[in-house]
DNA sequence: AAGTTAATCAAACATTTGTTTAACTTTATT
DNA sequence: AATAAAGTTAAACAAATGTTTGATTAACTT
């Protein structure tokens, strides 16, 4: 608490005066953040001028935009997760994963319904190895680089390794999922 | 530490006098539990008669059922890497990171020699990749219960949902990497 | 301008947490 | 059996951590 005072330049009991608790701060910054999210999911499904792999893509890259943009975050979120310790974190993030799931599904079926996707795979483990693979690419940076003889700087990271990640992304799951490449 | 004591049936003060502290703790268990891993990888690679994607699937089969024998474990793992405290537990991953994507980074390489293997993936990507969706399903658990309207027990755990992911990444191994099943 | 409410702060408070101490018991050595 | 070493413990210690208090200042309201 007093490091994240210290860093918004206020004092240490301005938190529990607007927010009241750790707890319900952490809430706050959940629902704030992840209210992009949410929000570029319901755009994507309500667009109907959009095929079924446009819309898989723009959800994957606009997913991948908004972790390379809040990466500290998402490793909050991760740690969060596996530390399992503000319930009432646990239980906005299984409400907010239900949404992903329904989007998905209803996407992978619109897919497997045109014909447009080939192969079958459970849409509850495809987000698993979606979201899977772009978490990990958060704990993985330094792997790459030194697995490739590569400096790590925060350009790096932006322009090159994020980038790399999401050209793996869409490639995997067009292999995936069995569909032809329209780019 | 407290609670760990409690849990081993010890005095607390045991743990500072056989370990040093609670960061050597730590240490000591990511040595005593990752050495599985590292003997397995090594045993694959030094099997002469396994074929290529018979270390590849070996090689993942054995991460999973590691996984699902530690699961705790493995949230630990994810914390840990998630919130950077530790140092040396950082530096000790980092080592192990690596032995794991040449280890990969080879037998991709002898598949891709071989013909067996007809599409190219980043080595470290797809380390990436299959890390992420194991440690993702650890997270996922609920998600997938809830989903699909089943009852989230040990059991259940135990013998659906990971042989599920089991049989889930064998899918995307194959789709990702080109080859044809054999089993 | 007086009075009320809201915002801000330094300091205090009460737990929690990792570590150490000092006394003791048990085990091993001669 | 006597002595030393190793193992074990309850209690104390010091630092960290989330929260509250009570005083002070700033911003509205009439």
């Amino acid at each position: 608490m007093r490091d994240i005072a210290k860093a918004a330049g206020i004092n240490i009991a301005m938190i529990s005066y607007y927010f009241g608790s750790k707890e319900k701060l952490m809430e706050e910054l959940f629902k704030m953040r992840m209210s992009a999210g949410l929000a570029s999911v319901k755009e994507i499904s309500e667009n109907t001028m959009l095929t079924t792999v446009e819309k898989l893509e723009k959800a994957l890259s606009g997913y991948m935009d908004r972790v390379k943009h809040n990466k500290s975050f998402y490793k909050v979120i991760l740690a969060e997760q596996a530390t399992n310790k503000n319930k009432s974190v646990i239980r906005f993030m299984s409400r907010l994963k239900e949404t992903y799931a329904k989007f998905f599904e209803s996407v992978l079926n619109e897919g497997y319904a045109s014909g447009a996707f080939k192969n079958r795979v459970d849409p509850v483990l495809f987000i698993t190895t979606i979201t899977g693979t772009i978490m990990q690419s958060l704990l993985n940076k330094h792997l790459y680089a030194t697995h490739y003889g590569v400096k790590v700087t925060e350009e790096w990271i932006r322009d090159v390794y994020f980038e790399k990640v999401k050209e793996h992304l869409k490639t995997i799951t067009r292999n995936i999922l069995g569909y032809e490449s329209n780019s």
